[in-house]
DNA sequence: CTGTTAACCTGAGTGC
DNA sequence: TGCACTCAGGTTAACA
């Protein structure tokens, strides 16, 4: 489900909805998400409020008033939905924190890819955080980084786009379609990528989460914001979940589905040679 | 070190 | 209806 754009539309709604509202209760239904959710979180949490909502990739960092942090990361199917207090339990809900507001804070995931911890100290410097790439976004990423960190790397640059120690917060989706748009084959080594491609592709990432963000998310099956609606920007993909439709670029070539260490990789055979 | 594969988990879709 | 199988917005341990 959550790439960047998905994930900082959760951050910025949490952010009208529950900042600085004092935590009344936290229920768990569920003892482990892909790592344990802490068995003292509802004494982390209670009493206590959110102070500051941040996104860092794919994560939430929320900074709980005590200087410790709450980290969420929703995986593949995971949804934060901000719910009345009295609700009918969701199926999938595995953790509920409720505001004196009496709005709850829903943690909802099917497959339980998802991630929440606490954090003492430096959240940066925990270890699921401290190895991530730059932000796509950030001035750090651009073009010298790109053509620094392609040098000798013989995996193909739809790989390196989606590994996040070289950059954080692009998944498949964007990935497919950031290439799309700087017209560079998915399955090219990444080492084999000319100036002018890295200068493309980084001008692309940029442009496609900008865009992507501004429809607030990409919503196929999944995804959901905080309120529960869907994102608007799986209007516009070019050629995720495009095979053998006609490409809207050429308008003659056919999108390709191939597979690319396990994940579906789309292209354009004539737009992206 | 680099690169590949399997595993975590549930649900939806397809073909027989 | 049922069963077997494949696939899905992510991450990472284990392996060659």
């Amino acid at each position: 489900m959550p790439e960047l754009p998905e994930v900082e539309t959760i951050a910025r709604e949490l952010r009208s909805h529950i900042l600085y509202q004092p935590i009344t209760g936290v229920v768990t239904y569920t003892t482990h998400l892909r790592l344990p959710i802490p068995p003292n979180i509802k004494h982390a949490l209670i009493k206590k409020s959110f102070i500051n909502i941040k996104r860092r990739g794919k994560y939430l960092l929320l900074s709980i008033s005590d200087g410790k942090t709450l980290l969420v990361h929703l995986g593949i199917s995971g949804q934060i939905i901000i719910l009345p207090l009295s609700h009918e339990k969701n199926k999938h809900e595995h953790i509920a924190i409720t505001f004196a507001n009496h709005k709850s804070l829903c943690f909802i995931d099917p497959r339980k890819f998802g991630t929440i911890i606490l954090i003492t100290g430096d959240p940066l410097q925990h270890t699921l955080l401290k190895n991530l790439g730059p932000e796509p976004l950030s001035k750090k990423f651009n073009s010298t980084f790109l053509r620094k960190h392609i040098y000798n790397r013989k995996i193909t640059i739809k790989q390196l786009l989606m590994d996040g120690r070289f950059i954080s917060g692009i998944g498949n989706i964007y990935a497919n379609e950031a290439l799309f748009l700087s017209k560079i084959n998915p399955i090219k080594p990444a080492y084999t990528l000319t100036f002018k491609e890295c200068d493309n592709l980084v001008n692309a990432i940029k442009a496609t989460l900008k865009r992507a963000i501004l429809k607030k998310g990409t919503t196929i099956k999944d995804f959901r914001n905080s309120f529960g609606e869907n994102g608007q920007f799986q209007v516009e993909l070019k050629v995720y979940g495009r095979e053998n439709k006609t490409c809207l670029e050429c308008k003659k070539s056919i999108i390709k589905k191939i597979r690319i260490a396990g994940r579906g990789s789309f292209y354009c055979p004539k737009c992206q040679q």
